[in-house]
DNA sequence: TCGGAAATGTTATGTTATAACAACCAAGGC
DNA sequence: GCCTTGGTTGTTATAACATAACATTTCCGA
């Protein structure tokens, strides 16, 4: 396997850095480096239907990315970038679909189609933060998911 | 290891049997198998800490619970009846506990001492069905979750 | 030019969860 | 009584998800 070492490393340089693209994601987008971009694109190309981290392997060989632990490194800089969001109830990942400037999302996953849809709402992520706020709790990040039936999936399943 | 057949699984008994219980019951802990009760009282001890499904074998050995197919079963039943919550950021579970015949739970789950409270409102599951509700999305679960620093932990960390 | 931080390649392993199937056991109908 | 039926369990095996560890490469700033 290392026969293929002459691919080089360096091809995957960090990043031209092409400005800020990402006003609430302090810093970082900037400095996406090829193998992020990759993965990146992989997620973009699904729009909204999550995908497992070795699914993303699996549509990615061929390319750079071979091992479970570069997709998993560039995905944390994704979502530490706020690029990415892990869909927590459903294992798996999408990109961003809004400027995510409300920096918390609230996902509705379809348990029939699996699409994950990124519902612009500030008055949830505010509300649960007073919520936990007044509990003493300081918070540094959110999981806001609602499983069900999208509008596109109930209809059938009401035929059901 | 079909050798270990011969040792027929009714050896290791479902346990000393403690009476009849009923197939299923209209509703939730009337229907309790011994394997669930096991379970429910090793998370209850926890007391809002989550504990993993692999930890729960662990501390239940020499109990009837040896295998991860036994407690993922009992941890199905548990939630599904409103005993036993998933923490989904955690990977782990915790035994309800507010009784939660009401409404979907918020979690606050400490990165510094991983407990996991759970916050009693209404408003917040309210705003959140609302809110899919108006993009036609028709609710079967939430999850709803927040990381930070509970009360406890925040003075030590704000001292670091 | 040196040295450190960061990204990667790679192997190996750890952790979480389910599939599959035989055996068991209560309950109900005959 | 004797089946059938359906749900629980025991058990093995494996799938699916995630990270540890370490050597190597690259970039960049002192």
């Amino acid at each position: 396997m290392s026969a293929k070492r002459t691919q080089k490393p360096g091809t995957s340089r960090p990043s031209q850095r092409s400005g800020p693209q990402h006003p609430r994601a302090a810093s970082s987008s900037a400095s996406l480096t090829d193998n992020d971009r990759s993965v990146l694109s992989a997620l973009q190309a699904q729009d909204g239907q999550p995908v497992s981290a070795y699914d993303l392997i699996d549509s990615l060989r061929g390319g750079t990315i071979r091992y479970p632990a570069t997709v998993y490194r560039a995905l944390d800089r994704l979502i530490a970038a706020g690029l990415v969001h892990r869909i927590e109830t459903s294992k798996a990942f999408v990109a961003c679909n809004d400027g995510c400037g409300a920096s918390q999302p609230l996902f509705a996953v379809c348990d029939e189609c699996g699409q994950a849809s990124e519902l612009k709402t500030r008055s949830v992520p505010k509300l649960v933060h007073e919520t936990v706020a007044a509990e003493g709790f300081e918070v540094t990040g959110m999981s806001l998911e609602v499983r069900g039936l999208c509008h596109q999936c109930r209809p059938a399943a009401d035929r059901a």
